[in-house]
DNA sequence: CGGCATCCTTTAGGATACTG
DNA sequence: CAGTATCCTAAAGGATGCCG
């Protein structure tokens, strides 16, 4: 699903009969790309946690997200960060270093995300 | 996943020694509850189109979303309407007659997903 | 400390066929 | 027309355990 991008609106063969119910490809739906950033267990935890914050390590994040495995977190965060919603920055010591936070995008995000928080359900 | 709400944060029990780092357990995220609202594969796009009109039939929406099969729209359908973003109106006519539309908690969505659109990624 | 690798279970999504 | 029912595949999610 994440990575597949564009799987649908492969319809535009037509058998070659007049077409008047063919289908609207035209669907807008650019939420859809961004909301599909969010999808996945834990994903607006991250957002939330690192919105908090200016920036924040591994394990502080995994702490405060109470329950999260490691190897989620680590997928969550790549994903993010592939999407460009969050940085990453590793320091190549030992013990190792890594601190994330949000980018202007991911901001945005958190924004929305505390839009989204008062609608009333 | 939608079946068990509250999976989570269930580790307060702690060891007994003094607790520093315990788990923020006061995740605030009602933001998470409305977006697993809009997870799974269509359900942006059904709010899309109905947010275009008032109201619309099974199958105009049926065609209106370009390879959806029926089983999909239905469980979207009735997911979205236990949620409370869709209201359902049935005619228990021959031939049958159900018509869809966004409540006003799902126009709140449709709203905050034109925001989400105008996001720069 | 901050991950990968591996394995496994659960869930979502879809194709197809049939019905009130 | 507007769905159910059945079956199947592909992902997502998670529990380890090991490594630089």
């Amino acid at each position: 699903m994440e990575t597949t991008p564009e799987t649908r609106a492969t319809a535009s063969h037509d058998g070659g009969h007049g077409a008047a119910d063919v289908v609207d490809n035209a669907m807008p739906c650019g939420a859809d790309r961004l909301l599909r950033m969010l999808w996945g267990q834990w994903k607006t935890h991250v957002i939330y946690v690192l919105g908090e914050q200016q920036a924040c390590r591994f394990g502080v994040l995994r702490r405060r997200i109470a329950g999260i495995s490691p190897k989620v977190l680590t997928t969550r965060l790549r994903e993010l960060e592939a999407d460009g919603l969050v940085w990453r920055e590793q320091d190549n010591t030992i013990p190792p270093k890594v601190t994330y936070g949000l980018t202007e995008t991911g901001r945005a995000v958190h924004h929305v995300l505390r839009d989204i928080e008062k609608i009333e359900v």
